[in-house]
DNA sequence: TAATTAATCACCCTATTGGGGTGATTTTTT
DNA sequence: AAAAAATCACCCCAATAGGGTGATTAATTA
């Protein structure tokens, strides 16, 4: 039989805090062993405290939550820390996952969902609100009317990797100028005058 | 009240194919308007039928799954794609998605999750079956522990735009001496000695 | 079938870049 | 006090990038 799922939360919202302490610390296999209103009152005691999985609020008093992402995952290396936000703002949410957040979940998730993420975390899933699955699948998806060719879209995509005319033309078996003339067109097509300006937009515009 | 959701089925193994339509069927809210063993054989109807979302298997005979959905986006642009496999493969998961499909499920999902995620997927969620979306999450996940010092991954950051030394300086307000300096530095550190091989090794190490 | 687009290659030009050496100074962090 | 990070300087030179202009041969689409 597993052992309960050490649970600890740092938000700054008192009947929040205290509504999810409760709720969760009800539950049976979970145990909720301390809950913070701050990073920095956390990172003085969490490190003993050994939580399983963090329940982090993003908007906090002093370090917000995003800065303490990589300070916690510093602390505690094999926590998991679960993001629990009103916001859903693109850059908030890929910087959270990018600074080693598991999971993502906004506040108004009924709290039954709340406490099967934690489980799920814990057992390699990667929680998610249904609406920021949205936002996170989207960013996936490439723009199905590029003005491009396929050629093209090929090369910028190279190019994008750093490679150099050289390198591109010895990896698509084509002579140089070629690539050249591809680029060129590439970049009237797109209307810019350089490397930086056409990944940018490509990448904008999710071409590539 | 919303009418139901209209959808189409196209799964090559026969007894899944009816069990899932007569499921979905059964549930009230849905109709399957269709189902199809191939893609080759949906193409010819299902522009008629005009599907709110399609269950769609990767593993098709003739034309694959991933194939099939920019050619299903655009016979049906407002169509949703839900992709419906045995497949975890993290290419796969992120080609289907780039192409265009608004949700992935694996094959293991229970009946009432993939009934609701149809739903879901109309309603512009992003639904994924748990282990899918630790997969996608960890895509997003930088290396904490990273050779680089701050400066030289913001610099690589750069490189990895297609920026050329002149810009970087002109945008960090330092001296394009200063900028060799650092790449110098990345490609002692990466052991690398072009800008291509560093962006790689750097994405495929997740340092930027 | 005609017209367009895509893909291929060629040769003109020149300022800039990229990569390799070697070394030094000043902060910042440990 | 020692180490690491960030800054700048000057040597070299082959290669690159971007701009012109133009042409040939598939494919695709009208």
């Amino acid at each position: 039989m597993a052992r309960n799922i050490k649970v600890s939360i740092i938000e700054d919202d008192e009947t929040l805090r205290d509504g999810y302490a409760f709720l969760i610390g009800a539950t049976e296999g979970y145990d909720v062993i301390s809950t913070y209103c701050s990073y920095d009152e956390a990172s003085k005691k969490i490190a003993t405290d050994k939580p399983d999985v963090i329940l982090l609020d993003i908007e906090l008093p002093g370090v917000n939550g995003i800065d303490a992402i990589p300070k916690l995952k510093k602390l505690l290396p094999n926590c998991y820390i679960l993001i629990l936000t009103v916001y859903e703002s693109e850059k908030q949410i890929f910087n959270a996952l990018a600074a080693g957040a598991s999971g993502y979940l906004t506040k108004n998730t009924p709290s039954t969902k709340i406490i099967e993420s934690i489980k799920e975390v814990r057992e390699g899933g990667g929680p998610m609100s249904i609406n920021i699955a949205r936002l996170v699948i989207r960013s996936f998806q490439k723009n199905q009317e590029s003005p491009l060719s396929k050629r093209e879209t090929q090369i910028l995509e190279l190019i994008g990797e750093g490679k150099s005319r050289g390198q591109i033309a010895n990896e698509l078996f084509i002579d140089l100028e070629t690539v050249r003339s591809h680029i060129k067109n590439i970049y009237l097509k797109l209307d810019v005058n350089s490397r930086a300006d056409a990944i940018k937009l490509a990448r904008q515009n999710k071409l590539i």
